[in-house]
RNA sequence: GCCGAGGUAGCUCAGCUGGUUAGAGCGCCUGCCUGUGGAGCAGGAAGUCGGCGGUUCGAACCCGCCCCUCGGUACCA
């Protein structure tokens, strides 16, 4: 008496089937073309660091608590990776014949314990792209341009990249007067604007508040004028990034590393004008803050104007300070992550991608087991053309039932050969698409089996150019 | 983490104040149709009623604890 094991998966994973897989892979191959045109290398680290290489960093403090842990027989301290940017810094200084400045691009699953939430998985997908060892500007631009050229690739219909720095954010602190120090929990909340908007940003600033649910959220204490200095700060808005730089060289004038800050902004901005990235792809927005404590420079993020409730699909920036600790050196980096699974449900959510199931154009009725040899040897021509092909071979003997197979898996064309056609010299084919069309008009059975919707006849001799000129047809009428 | 709503077939859900063999629609399978997917008609398979414990002659229903899901909030590298 075996107990029968429940199928299921642990909380916050998920299976991804075959719909999702179609439009994921497409989605992931469109941005891969653009990184590789930008000349970045793909590289894969294993999803199992130790402990140590994952905990150390900035980052990895935020993140101590949502590790997965894993053991291996020799009982070390092992867990797996919550992001790809780390274990990029771990493979800098452990590889050190790598060229520099190293662009590298990378997708792969990451993994943390959190709580799942909608939209949100323990394990998910990040689709990387990062310059080491580079302090250039252009470093910088190239990832904000890779960001625009990907939206666009993707065709998703108007986005805008917005885009700040660190260095503007540590003179605004010395700007209102605050120390240093308390930059990571001050950066956290202004990180919210967008979503809150400035009364709750400005509450948690200085007092806190106890929201709907009676959650309480605490202040960080600071005085309200220095919280009114910030107003004047995130005030400096403009859809033009040169007009920002003017506006905030007024505010910040006299302050200690400002000019610095600003000339950085200022030299990312005026190379984006000159390769055509103008004032309606990307943004100069002081209010761009990032959670995250390890970026040292300029910061940057993506929404999709036709998808906001999707937050940011996009998200990077300089981060100078990672490869430190395992190497001792300064090794200067920049980079932007793609939340694969929150894009393609930004995607899919505006009806940009999906809807096949199976990368199968044709499928070869098995009608006559007499034919077998036939029916295979016209599956195999068909591959061999290069057209994904597949042959039924499930148990369904009737045509009925493998008619039925092919319209459940979404392939456009099946191919019928029986006596009747091998008599003749000639394949049924049959478009499923047009069948689907004309269903909904029709009454009875006798008129659909007389009809027979969407049939052709062609010469089995011309098998692979006919088909392939039916293809052709059939996408054409998708368009 | 906090507040709230839920968990019954693959999916969506019904199940009166506790009462015998737990239901519907969709989906799936089979047949009508032995070479034509849809529609239609007929039939069929499928459920430890989220888990554990308690109350009771008797629990899907009442009580307790736990798990999970959804909505809001917080966090989000």
């Amino acid at each position: 008496m075996s107990q029968r094991v429940k199928p299921r998966v642990s909380r916050g994973l998920r299976d991804l089937l075959p719909e999702e897989m179609m439009a994921r892979q497409s989605m992931v191959d469109t941005i891969r073309r653009v990184y590789e045109t930008y000349g970045f290398s793909p590289i894969s680290t294993p999803a199992i660091e130790y402990l140590e290489v994952l905990t150390g960093s900035a980052a990895g403090e935020e993140a101590q608590h949502s590790i997965f842990t894993v053991s291996n027989p020799e009982e070390e301290a092992l867990g797996l990776r919550f992001d790809l940017t780390v274990p990029l810094a771990r493979v800098m200084a452990q590889h050190r014949a790598l060229p520099r400045p190293f662009r590298r691009y990378q997708v792969a699953p990451v993994w943390r314990a959190d709580k799942p939430d909608k939209g949100r998985y323990r394990e998910f997908t990040q689709f990387d792209l990062d310059s080491v060892g580079t302090v250039s500007e252009i470093a910088d631009t190239e990832i904000i341009a890779g960001m625009c050229d990907t939206l666009d690739a993707l065709d998703v219909g108007g986005y805008r990249v917005r885009y700040s720095s660190r260095q503007i954010l540590d003179a605004v602190l010395v700007f209102a007067g605050i120390p240093a120090q308390r930059s990571v929990d001050i950066f956290r909340v202004l990180d919210k604007l967008d979503k809150v908007g400035f009364e709750k940003v400005s509450k948690e600033l200085t007092t806190g508040y106890q929201d709907k649910s009676g959650d309480v959220i605490r202040g960080l204490g600071l005085e309200h004028s220095q919280v009114a200095r910030i107003g004047k700060f995130l005030d400096v808005r403009s859809e033009q990034r040169s007009e920002v730089v003017d506006q905030l060289r007024d505010l910040f004038a006299g302050i200690e590393g400002a000019e610095e800050a600003i000339r950085g902004v200022e030299k990312i901005s005026r190379h984006l004008y000159a390769l055509g990235y103008g004032d309606d792809k990307v943004t100069l927005d002081l209010s761009i803050a990032r959670g995250l404590a390890y970026y040292t420079g300029p910061v940057f993020e993506a929404n999709l104007e036709q998808a906001p409730q999707f937050g940011s699909v996009f998200g990077g920036g300089r981060y100078d300070g990672l490869v430190m600790r395992f190497l001792g050196e300064r090794v200067p980096a920049t980079g932007a992550s793609i939340g694969v699974d929150r894009l393609l449900a930004a995607l899919t959510h505006l009806g940009k991608i999906g809807g096949r199931t199976t990368a199968t154009e044709v499928l070869v009725l098995n009608m006559d087991p007499s034919l077998e040899d036939d029916v295979l040897a016209m599956t195999f021509e068909l591959r061999r053309a290069g057209i994904p092909t597949e042959l039924y071979i499930g148990t369904a003997k009737n045509v009925g039932k493998q008619l039925k197979y092919a319209d459940r898996t979404g392939v456009p064309l099946a191919l019928l050969y029986g006596s009747n056609e091998k008599e003749q010299g000639i394949v049924t084919v049959k478009d499923l698409d047009a069948g689907r069309a004309r269903s909904s008009q029709m009454e009875s059975r006798e008129e659909w089996i007389e009809e027979r919707p969407g049939q052709q006849e062609i010469r089995r001799h011309d098998l692979v150019a006919e088909v392939r000129r039916i293809l052709a047809n059939v996408r054409a009428n998708e368009a």
